[in-house]
DNA sequence: TCTTCGATTGTCT
DNA sequence: GACAATCGAAGAA
């Protein structure tokens, strides 16, 4: 990693949301609390484009829990589910157009400590191999909902990190959206690099000591 | 007010 | 592979 983190600017999240998800993979996830750093490298992401996109919570139009898909790109958009999990997004696109990307999964970088104690009883690996293990391990909650993702002294950002190639990126369709009917169960917009193409990747730059 | 159900996870068989 | 956990949002009544 370069010595002073950069911030990946607002421009970078106005744009369209399918191009976004696929261009936060490699990107740094940050959250700092407690006075400590917790990072992980993002490794797979959904799109969810619109009011017509039927898997999309912004389907039934602007409704209080949706506001923060409507509002400025590059803010998260945090909400809760099934009674006891947070999902974190990023905001893309225009003020107006709810759009967003779902992290559904990282790779522990920095604060190894802390994720370990958040997620007490799993081995590393499934740390943050899903969207509510990834916020449980980094102690995301529903109060850094709206928090800009572009500020350097925002609790909750993300930097940038490496450019992994292409052809590394898997599509596949969207994960426990089989209400949405189709073409929308359907559409490949689930973004992700196989974990063990990272970590066999990580393991070589670390040894030739490229970090 | 009542009812349904979810962008999930962990445990148990 | 099945299923319970757990509760707020959203739609129906």
């Amino acid at each position: 990693m370069t010595s002073v983190p950069r911030i990946l600017p607002r421009a970078f999240y106005d744009r369209p949301v399918l191009e976004v998800a696929r261009d936060l993979l490699g990107q740094v996830l940050v959250h700092e609390f407690n006075g400590q750093v917790l990072r992980t490298c993002i490794l797979e992401t959904e799109a969810y484009d619109g009011e017509d996109d039927q898997a999309c919570h912004a389907r039934r139009g602007k409704t209080p829990r949706v506001v923060p898909m409507y509002e400025e790109a590059g803010h998260a958009f945090i909400y809760f589910t099934y009674g006891m999990h947070w999902l974190l997004n990023a905001v893309t696109g225009a003020v107006g157009y709810p759009a967003a990307v779902l992290i559904r999964a990282a790779y522990p970088l920095q604060g190894l400590t802390q994720m370990a104690q958040n997620r007490a009883g799993q081995p590393f690996a499934h740390w943050c191999d899903g969207p509510a293990k990834l916020t449980r391990a980094l102690a995301i909650d529903g109060s850094l909902n709206t928090c800009d993702l572009c500020q350097a002294n925002s609790p909750l950002r993300i930097e940038t990190g490496w450019e992994l190639p292409q052809e590394w990126v898997r599509r596949s369709p969207r994960i426990g959206i089989d209400y949405a009917g189709e073409p929308w169960r359907s559409l490949p917009w689930r973004l992700d690099i196989p974990y063990a193409r990272f970590t066999d990747w990580m393991a070589h730059t670390e040894q030739q000591g490229v970090s």
